[in-house]
DNA sequence: GCAAACGTGGCT
DNA sequence: AGCCACGTTTGC
């Protein structure tokens, strides 16, 4: 099902009052702390019992984002070029497949999102 | 509760 | 390396 919003999207933007930029490297020093288990954590019905195992094995909690603002999902800086973008360009992957990957327009992706989170500690010791 | 979007794994 | 699919998070 198609939704007349398609190219209109939400025209708040980062552009209300001032976006400032936050370039910090706070979100830098993350090694990927997520294994891949047994892989039975994404499952429907196995996914809330996995994770309550796993809660009493003291590996990780129900809320992450709570317990590790390191994992906490980043958002679009609003001062880039893409994050300017008030429009889906409608032509790329992401704005095809919108209804199936669920990925932002390629032409409004932030510059900083684009980057791996780790983009500057993939190095290693 | 829903829609949008981020994060990551898998595939090519 | 890039794209796709899915899960999950986040804001309204």
């Amino acid at each position: 099902m198609l939704r007349p919003m398609t190219l209109l999207g939400p025209l708040a933007e980062g552009a209300s009052g001032g976006p400032r930029l936050s370039l910090d490297s706070e979100d830098a020093h993350v090694p990927r702390g997520h294994e891949k288990e047994s892989g039975t954590a994404s499952l429907s019905p196995l996914s809330g019992y996995i994770q309550a195992e796993h809660q009493q094995a003291g590996l990780f909690s129900l809320t992450p984002a709570l317990e590790d603002p390191q994992k906490k999902r980043r958002k679009k800086c609003g001062a880039c070029v893409p994050c300017l973008q008030k429009e889906n360009c409608g032509t790329c992957g992401n704005c095809l497949n919108r209804q199936t990957g669920k990925q932002i327009c390629k032409m409004r992706k932030c510059v900083q999102l684009t980057k791996r989170k780790n983009d500057s500690e993939v190095r290693v010791e």
